[in-house]
DNA sequence: ATAATAAGTTAGATTGATCTAAATTATAAT
DNA sequence: ATTATAATTTAGATCAATCTAACTTATTAT
């Protein structure tokens, strides 16, 4: 139905807007890499598609179908960068430019069938979660254990890379998904965080694992 | 580089010459869908990019350049469609529809990849030739079935037409590509053939059908 | 050989996505 | 409160890809 463009344009308002859903045209048109008024002619096509909401100089943000049909590029998107990790044994600095492309492709059998192999994943690598093929989202947006402060209380839920030395790494450490970690302490010099968990069992994990260590913030 | 449209068009002049490399722009806009003025006006372009000789009311064909743009465009199409079938399990008449898209997608490492992790196949699922990534076609001298003799021991390489209803006529006969086949048989009023494969299967191929069924001889 | 038909071309319009320049409205600063 | 600044919108142009209508050239048939 979409163009590409205009996918480009949902998706956009889907991830960058603020947490009332919200965002500027000129930032988004910023986001999109076009002119303003480029992006405010745009946006009056998707208001009149009924995708998006707007008013003359408010701000944008997608109506319920909008927020659907958004979703649907994202799954597209994130479906497609775990397939090419997953499975094409790319890099994760690579995929994206791939990804870009493909999300753009129109056959939902396609992306079902690489739902299908990657065992219906809910989150990327990234954290970030991947809409089910009725467009709806289950998890939650997740961030790396080393975007975490001092005292934050976070639960284990996904890890951003699962090579066979990280599994065994995270289970000599007796880390498994869904445990509840604090954040005790941070070296300043290296950032290596030090973790407490199951009781009282402490231990000093390196900036490279607590990166792909991904967690749920607790409230 | 090109667009999508303009890959289209050379994809087109490629496959749908004639044995001297000629078609006729109202031919050529018949199959790409759209009206004569267009292709004539997207031709004048190509030309003026080098990538097509074009003479006023003359034939059509493909400049060294453009050819060679050509296979690369194929390239992508066949390895497409032959990854979707050896990885992904899709059936012969799906993959073409995703393969249309797919073939745009500008990323020389995504193709590469796709071809190692197929072991760099000289055919794709149609049996038609793979360019490798120089754009070179490593040609094949096929024949039809229906020029073989009785005792001629055969392996099926590739068909002259990939229409829906052919291919869904092979897959119920589990004829499928690489397969070895011997001529029993030929009818000689109507030119039926009885074919033996898979140890002891045996079936009558029509005059059609074996016109259509391109084999490589065995030695 | 000439007329009829088919193929190819030109002219001019349309649509989607983009731009720059100029005008308007909202926000921030003094 | 007024002014300066930033954000947004309007106006009008451009470019690629497409169309229809009309015209020109080539081919075919009588």
């Amino acid at each position: 139905m979409a163009s590409p463009t205009e996918e480009n344009y949902l998706k956009t308002l889907f991830t960058k807007a603020d947490k009332n859903g919200e965002i500027a045209i000129t930032e988004l048109s910023q986001y999109l890499k076009v002119s303003a008024p480029t992006a405010n002619s745009m946006i009056k096509n998707l208001s009149q598609q009924g995708l998006v909401n707007y008013e003359k100089y408010k701000l944008l943000s997608l109506t319920a179908r909008g927020k659907k049909e958004a979703a649907f590029i994202i799954r597209k998107h994130r479906l497609t960068e775990m397939y090419l990790v997953e499975k094409m044994g790319f890099g994760w600095e690579m995929v994206h430019e791939i990804a870009e492309q493909i999300e753009h492709i129109d056959s939902p059998r396609f992306f079902d069938r690489m739902d299908e192999l990657l065992g219906y994943p809910k989150v990327d690598p990234h954290g970030s979660p991947i809409p089910d093929k009725n467009g709806k989202i289950t998890a939650k947006t997740l961030v790396k254990l080393s975007d975490c402060k001092v005292g934050d209380t976070v639960t284990l839920s996904a890890l951003a890379n699962s090579s066979e030395e990280f599994l065994k790494y995270l289970n000599s450490k007796q880390l498994q998904l869904e445990l509840k970690l604090r954040v005790e302490a941070i070296e300043p010099f290296d950032q290596n965080m030090k973790i407490k968990y199951l009781r009282n069992r402490v231990e000093i994990l390196s900036q490279m694992a607590c990166n792909k260590l991904l967690v749920e913030k607790q409230l």
